[in-house]
RNA sequence: GGGGCCGUAGGGUAGCCUGGACCAUCCUACUAGACUGGGGGUCUAGUGACUGGAGUUCAAAUCUCCACGGCCCCA
């Protein structure tokens, strides 16, 4: 077969989008070809991924929230309380107007997000300062009546794994906190996923309706692109006033809560998978992989010896708790090589003949291609050690790269140039009008402050000339 | 928000402008069998499609309109 057809699978990665919708075609991630707009079908081998990556989250947040479920369905008069809120998001919200053929009294929204319908609950469930803090998470899908360009697992009509966290504190500083602590149990979550993020608080202008201020985290796509993968909002009281949400504080007064919110999504996925992959496939950290190990049998005719070293093998490996598969089926070994690598195993092993004569294993990495042998006597913990190699080495990749792409600038001109290949840091003197100057005129976003950023003097503001002592991040965003 | 292009087996294409028969074609995929087997195998025999609706017509994959879906450009 020649080089040019071997493309023919799947594009280059140079060619991102091309790359990323053949992509979760080919690898089995999503089916694109439901006949909605905006809706994708998981696959049992995409959906086992997530299942993965959703351990991962359930596992960071069970330390100290409870995992929680409230209904799909909201009726308007709730979703209509707190002003802001309606105006971020009216245009996107999908209405149940009728049961059966007649018309409801009482419209109801799909949820595009759960605050109004939560916080009516929290009202009846907060009454004392002993209740709090309270923190719960969902997983569940949402709706978002998307009119631009839809794509799986980046912009969809039914997010269908929206981990959202609503917490409630006794005072502003606490919930100041907690929003720091979601970004760092983010952080965190992002790192198993070999996943390096940016934390930046948003601009006013981009920030959670409703909200006194967002932090977000943000990946960097291979496009030069970032991808906002995670936010945590700061609610104020802003809620608790809208929805009556009190606590008797120890002096026996009535006193409004300070709220919390943050979430994740499947945007999540959408990020590990364009990060780590390449020409030949998906590349998964061992972490999430539904497979971690495929055996290759090279069998000739009669070779039932091979056959059954294999099986040893996996036994082994499984013992260890390795998720391994044998593949059997008759295809040739090339077949299955590429099969494998484009699902993204991350460790291949391979058994003939000529090994078992030298008792060993032939070893080959998903994401440098290197290959070597390995004793078979100790092979489940030459594995798991290959496994845990793979891992750290995808996420320091992954941290060089982002490296490598953020640019400091100081001017609009220099930014512009910079922007195709990633991220610039820039400074701006804090103003509205200047902000929204920049982005216009370079056609990118403010991400917004690094988190941790020590405040000083850092330069000049690009539109104004005026002392800045912030830089932030801009980028071209999805 | 505005404009343009497109929709043919599971996937990729030809045919459409200029309507017509025949099993519509090729690559791939899938099914069965045989030979094979250390980087996408070969042969044989099969399976499978004109997005949906309405209109024009003796006749529609082809022309017209609407819907749904996809892609691109501009703001």
């Amino acid at each position: 077969m020649t080089e040019k057809e071997k493309e023919a699978t799947l594009p280059a990665k140079k060619d991102f989008s091309e790359w990323y919708n053949e992509l979760l075609q080919v690898a089995e991630i999503m089916d694109v070809r439901y006949p909605v707009k905006g809706l994708y079908v998981w696959y049992p081998f995409g959906f086992t991924i997530r299942k993965n990556v959703y351990n991962i989250i359930r596992e960071l947040l069970d330390r100290d929230h409870m995992e929680t479920m409230f209904p799909l369905l909201i009726p308007e008069h709730e979703f209509m309380k707190e002003a802001e809120h309606i105006k971020g998001f009216e245009d996107e919200v999908y209405w149940v107007t009728h049961g059966g053929t007649s018309p409801l009294d009482v419209k109801l929204a799909l949820r595009p997000t759960s605050e109004t319908a939560i916080y009516p609950m929290y009202k009846l469930w907060v009454r004392s300062h002993a209740d709090l803090p309270l923190k719960l998470y969902q997983v569940v899908n949402t709706f978002r009546y998307e009119t631009k360009h839809t794509r799986p697992l980046i912009r969809l009509r039914e997010i269908t794994s929206f981990k959202e966290a609503h917490t409630v504190h006794a005072t502003w500083e606490e919930a100041a906190e907690q929003v720091d602590e979601a970004i760092r149990i983010y952080t965190e979550f992002y790192k198993r996923l070999a996943v390096p993020v940016l934390a930046s608080k948003r601009p006013d202008w981009d920030k959670f309706p409703g909200a006194d201020y967002t932090i977000a985290v943000d990946a960097l796509m291979p496009d030069g692109k970032t991808l906002q993968v995670g936010t945590a909002h700061h609610l104020g009281d802003n809620f608790a006033r809208t929805f009556d949400i009190k606590y008797e504080n120890p002096a026996g007064e009535q006193v409004y809560v300070h709220q919390t919110c943050y979430g994740v999504s499947e945007r999540s996925i959408a990020a590990l998978i364009s990060i780590h992959g390449d020409d030949k496939g998906l590349v998964l950290p061992p972490e999430v992989a539904p497979i971690q190990v495929v055996i290759i049998p090279i069998v000739f005719k009669d070779s039932s010896d091979v056959i059954h070293a294999c099986e040893k093998v996996q036994q082994l490996l499984q013992d260890a708790g390795i998720r391994v598969k044998i593949d059997l089926s008759d295809d040739r070994p090339g077949a299955k090589y590429y099969r494998w690598e484009m699902k993204g195993v991350p460790l291949r092993l391979e058994i003939g003949p000529r090994d078992l004569k030298n008792g060993v294993a032939v070893l080959v990495r998903r994401d440098t291609g290197e290959k070597r042998q390995a004793p078979l006597e100790n092979i489940s913990h030459e594995t798991q050690e290959t496994l845990e190699v793979i891992q750290s080495a995808l996420f320091e990749k992954a941290v060089a790269d982002v490296q490598a792409r953020i640019f400091t600038c100081s001017s609009l001109e220099d930014v512009k140039e910079k922007l195709p290949e990633g991220i610039a840091l820039l400074p701006w003197c804090g103003d509205k009008a200047c902000g929204l100057q920049i982005e216009e005129k370079i056609g990118a976003g403010i991400l917004g402050i690094p988190t941790g950023q020590e405040e000083g003097h850092k330069g000049q503001c690009p539109v104004c000339g005026k002392d800045a002592s912030v830089k932030v991040y801009v980028a071209r965003k999805y």
